[in-house]
DNA sequence: ACGTAAGCGAGACGGTACGTCGCGTCTTACC
DNA sequence: GGTAAGACGCGACGTACCGTCTCGCTTACGT
């Protein structure tokens, strides 16, 4: 039998090491402090070999994202595939899943949103949510009673940001809230806004809406 | 005393320049790949007077910073004196000030908040976000009819950070709406939620709350 | 025994395209400008199985030299059997065949000796040079009327020394001059001296002897 | 006072120290041997400052035998202004002059010219002995009876390499005979040449001529 | 002739040196 | 006294070549 896994043994060890190494030299240190020498010294590999297989950090990290960011397109992805059920729990559930997979991989969220993060991690993830969210929200079109009363893609990125920040105000808590709390919370923001949140009474909002 | 005189005018000329040198230079090329020496060249500073000047990038940085963001403070942070005048009126002003502010500088905004951005500058703008929201939150506590019904911490960076989400769409868009609209379209998305700008029928939404 | 029998069959296959690459590469490049993988690649053998025959690029230039040589002693060697035979017309024919094999030699010779050439081949060729005059010197010592004049070994550098010298210069020029003119003009030159190749005045050389 | 030296009193201590250097690396482990590294950590210089003043090895190599050779010119150049003394004592001062040079950098002649040498070294001072020879009998061509005996160039070639090989030679020993003698030991060779030395007969040598 | 031990191709890997780049410090000379 | 010019130590970078090491395949040799 020849081996039929795309690559060699070796080849998986040392990407492997190399990846596990760059992520726990972010967080001790940040994206930018890290050296490739550092990575290679914690990975034990050869400096040498490094460049065999990623010409440079940045090639690394990506490597390191697509690890994360596979297991969270794999969980989120399959939209609904009935489009009769139009109620939200399905996004819910999405929303659940991805409080979960961030909880998983907590410590390199931390820190690659954090200040000593990379951008290319922070951009990226916006992306995949503005993705999953568009899409959600183009299946769901037909439910609504009114056509978008603000640009798509002004709302799209005001969630998707907004999303970011209460996933890095939770890991910089260290995830003390349950994934399903959040998910709740992430929810009633989105459908209720953030006056009813800091519980301004409707009459006062209603008003001002003409302001 | 001369110490507290405005600094020599050499030094205000200096390090004026090397300001400007180090934006045009984040504009171009990203915070990460501006070098010193760039920055010296494009200023037309010799290096060794720059480190007069400056610890590293990251301090000049820093003042570049500061000379956005004290800009800003001043026109935002005055908060209202009379506390009986707690209609919402008060922060969409603030809200108009910020994207007027923010339509000034768009350039700056835009490769900051960008991927080539420093992580500094986000994080920064961030916090003074949040602290004039927390401010003004507190000042409006007694109009509530309701405790806060979400943790205040999460709702203030679920707020913050879109608002920033919504700065970087903007000036990536060449801020082609009217700081008034964009301010607007804050405010809508604050009272009334993203469920509401995407056109979302309200009965749907009261009825999902509960999932 | 299956020890002395000749090599496998591939085993002298391998080592004869390395050689042959070698002696290309250095002519084009020079002894030190080879890499070893050049040879490989040139030899269209895989590296591995160069270090399979051969420690270093010095051991496979070693290799070579022993197949250029191993014709040269073969042919100039056979000393005069018959001591009686003093005559030089042995050592004439000596040089004659030494300018013969250089010839059949050219390529290599001339890239070895040169900038680009090994040291050790210039070194080693002078030794057996060296070994050979000297053999014939003392095996003509008897005819001598008089003993050294100079120290032998002094001498002898200079004779091989000089040899090498027109070697080189005659491979430089394309082997214009064919080997029996080349070997005339080495015996001139070592029995009457380079004043005389230069025409001078015997009484003037004479009269300088003094000085 | 301005000081018109050429160079900035650092740039020349570099540059001296990593001269000696490599002279003594050279000396302990041959040309190819030494690394730039080694010459730095040997110089106390910084690798970086190494190709701030050369750009490789062979450069600074160059660099240490225009030192070596600026002397030798400078000390053997100066041709006879007064044509009508064309005996060959002139010729003598001028090797005794390049004995004595040679003896005064012994150890940097032993090595280069010897196996783990460079190339460059044996054919750049090939080349100046070629000229300075070739010089002196443009001068003294007047004064031959005979117009050459063999091609000039053949006959400089091997002169100029057998004074290199008689310098090889008495360096490997030492140095142990005086400038003088071995002066005096090249003129007679030159003049009389190598059957000479041996102690060959005279009548012998001229029978053997018409071989 | 044919099974087997060898020679061999492929290529990952650790290592060492290379030449370059940018940083931050320092000295020197100028104005 | 501030500045220009630039040498210097430092250390990371990305590249190149070396020599070693599996792991299978195939090929010449010995019985």
């Amino acid at each position: 039998m020849s081996q039929n896994s795309p690559l060699d043994l070796r080849v998986r060890r040392t990407r492997k090491l190399l990846r596990d190494a760059l992520v726990a030299l972010i967080a001790e240190h940040g994206y930018e402090a890290v050296r490739i020498s550092d990575v290679c010294d914690r990975a034990m590999i050869n400096r040498a070999t490094f460049y065999r297989h990623f010409a440079d950090k940045g090639h690394l990290l990506v490597h390191c994202m697509d690890d994360v960011f596979e297991d969270l397109q794999q969980r989120i992805n399959p939209p609904p595939r009935r489009a009769e059920e139009i109620d939200l729990s399905a996004g819910y559930q999405n929303i659940v899943t991805l409080f979960t997979h961030v909880s998983e991989h907590a410590a390199f969220y931390r820190v690659m949103l954090g200040e000593a993060g990379a951008g290319a991690f922070r951009s990226r993830i916006q992306q995949i949510l503005e993705r999953v969210l568009e899409q959600r929200w183009e299946q769901a079109r037909h439910a609504h009673r009114h056509p978008p009363r603000l640009a798509p893609a002004l709302t799209l990125r005001y969630q998707t940001t907004a999303m970011i920040g209460l996933i890095q105000w939770w890991v910089e808590q260290g995830c003390a809230e349950t994934p399903l709390a959040m998910a709740q919370a992430a929810l009633d923001l989105m459908l209720h806004g953030v006056g009813w949140a800091f519980g301004l009474d409707e009459a006062l909002i209603a008003a001002n809406i003409t302001v």
